[in-house]
RNA sequence: CGGGGUAUAGCACAGUCCGGUUAGUGUACCUGCUUUGGGAGCAGGGGGUCGCAGGUUCAAAUCCUGCUACCCCGACCA
């Protein structure tokens, strides 16, 4: 046995940390904190950037690029934005080397001190808004709908591979409009985006919602999330929307001239997916096996392994594997056909289950006999010989159909851990029992979201966007609650 | 950042307590033959600054000090 996971059900976190290594994802750097995506891996996160990046433009928006240092006058201008992340920034002071005389090393040069000390951006929202200053003047420059793909450094205490690692890789949109509506739409128009990304391609029901106020991203007036379900029964946010306000315009005094002929500040909005997808593609699907990829983002959708004793019948199984690697890829279905002759089919089997690999074909002397294939999903692990006639067809629909029914089956499982819950008792055993999201009345304040978090160290993941309001007594304290929301333990 | 653990061949580990031949096993790799429908078998072979830096000693993978990285549990956070 070279590669064995060790068992979701014996160590969650164990298992998810051997996946993402042994299914050639990525590893540990010699960088605390700071991880190397491996091809495979980037391969996935590529395919995601392509989707959105199209998605993006789609609703009319443009990339560009803002540096990655940023000054740290600029950082402390918006309050709550400095508070927020003061704590984890890593900062530049000095802008050279030389070597020590005395002890023959590199040693950074007192000389070389930085006049103004920069900032590794954590977010970018400070050097953007400094800089749309000087694009808006007039209500005709906007909105202003920017993207930009990029690196971001958190330097965070405890770090786990994708989910959360000191430097990341993200896309962050920052957005300015003339009016508050129009922002607030924008907030809500990108957070179905994501929502649609989330289950369209990752095959991952999502939850939207707004975050309550402790959870609020710093400098923002509300904070969109969509929160998706673990199989650990742990909740994992996985996209943010932020409605800004006017709070950045302020703090960098961006205004513009409305159809009035009065200044105003403008109104923003940011929001991002980082390569924590990743994370959350990992732990919603996959099994003892391995990865379950969606057929939408795998990076090979089709692996074809040749049964054979002889070199000969490998030449006439090729002949007929490439007739349908070309029918395959006609449908825009990437294909591998794995011919290599030194690892034996039963290693490729076990190997491609390791990466996720869909659909799996074998071909061999049987089939080659009766004119069929063996056909292997990777989601059910179910196997079926299947006629060479039509066959690109049926695979297509076979994707279509996996796709599918990996997301079915993590709805089904998201929604059997939603809890309806209404006492404190029944709360904390739930939490401890079952996990998953609890919905349960909330009094709306701090305090009370505070003291059960300290309790039972689980949070308020968000309150539903769709949520139909019901009276009701805060399972906490008592007071009055205009409607549930959902409460769960979180990465 | 606090508590605990780990670091020896590409990978997974033993050896460390109690210092003493040439540092060992599995797997992977190379060669050959036999194999090939679920991680093949036999035979032969190559591969090691024992995490890094100091120290103790006739002698250090083994003892001492410092450092670094990773894992687990907390605190913090996306």
């Amino acid at each position: 046995m070279a590669k064995e996971l060790t068992p979701r059900s014996e160590n969650y976190s164990q298992w998810y940390q051997d996946l993402v290594i042994k299914a050639d994802l990525a590893e540990n750097s010699a960088v605390r904190g700071c991880m190397v995506i491996k091809p495979y891996g980037y391969a996935i996160w590529e395919k995601m950037q392509a989707e959105l990046d199209r998605m993006f433009k789609e609703t009319g928006h443009v990339n560009a690029y803002f540096p990655l240092f940023i000054p740290k006058s600029f950082f402390s201008k918006e309050a709550a934005h400095v508070e927020g992340f003061a704590k984890e920034c890593a900062v530049v002071t000095h802008y050279r080397l030389k070597n020590d005389e005395e002890s023959k090393e590199i040693v950074v040069d007192p000389d070389a001190k930085l006049e103004e000390e920069l900032i590794v951006r954590p977010t970018s929202e400070t050097i953007i808004w400094n800089t749309y200053r000087n694009w808006i003047q007039s209500h005709r420059d906007l909105p202003l709908l920017i993207n930009q793909w990029a690196n971001v450094v958190r330097w965070e205490m405890r770090t786990r591979l994708f989910l959360r690692t000191a430097e990341f890789l993200w896309q962050e949109g920052h957005t300015a409009h003339a009016t508050k509506q129009e922002a607030i739409d924008e907030t809500i128009k990108i957070i179905n985006v994501y929502a649609e990304f989330a289950e369209n391609f990752m095959a991952m029901p999502v939850i939207k919602g707004l975050k309550s106020e402790n959870e609020r991203f710093a400098g923002a007036i509300d904070t969109y999330t969509i929160e998706a379900l673990m199989q650990d029964g742990k909740a994992l946010q996985s996209g943010t929307s932020h409605f800004l306000g006017q709070n950045f315009a302020k703090a960098f005094d961006v205004k513009f001239t409305n159809k009035e002929g009065r200044e105003e500040y403008v109104w923003a909005t940011s929001w991002g997916v980082s390569t924590r997808l990743m994370g959350a593609l990992v732990m919603a699907h996959s099994d003892d096996n391995g990865l379950v990829l969606p057929p939408k983002l795998a990076p090979i959708q089709v692996v074809i392994v040749p049964i054979y004793k002889k070199m000969e019948q490998l030449g006439v199984i090729s002949e007929k594997v490439d007739t349908i690697v070309a029918e395959l890829k006609a449908k825009g279905i990437s294909v591998k056909f794995d011919d290599s002759d030194n690892k034996k089919p039963g290693w490729k089997f076990a190997e491609y289950e390791m990466k996720g690999v869909p659909v799996r074909l074998a071909m061999g002397p049987r089939d080659l006999e009766n004119g069929t294939v063996e056909v292997a999903r990777r989601d059910t692990l179910s196997k079926e010989i299947v006629p060479l006639e039509g066959i690109s067809e049926y695979i297509e629909r076979l994707l279509e159909e996996i796709q599918q029914g990996i997301f079915n089956k993590a709805l089904d499982f998201r929604t059997k851990n939603i809890t309806k819950v209404d006492t404190w008792n029944e709360f904390k055993e739930t939490l401890n029992k079952k996990g998953g999201f609890i919905w349960a009345h909330w009094d709306g304040t701090s305090e009370t979201e505070e003291k059960i978090k300290a309790e039972t160290k689980a949070t308020i993941r968000c309150l539903p966007l769709d949520n139909e309001q019901e009276e009701g007594a805060c399972v906490y304290s008592g007071k009055p609650s205009k409607q549930r929301v959902l409460f769960g333990l979180a990465y």
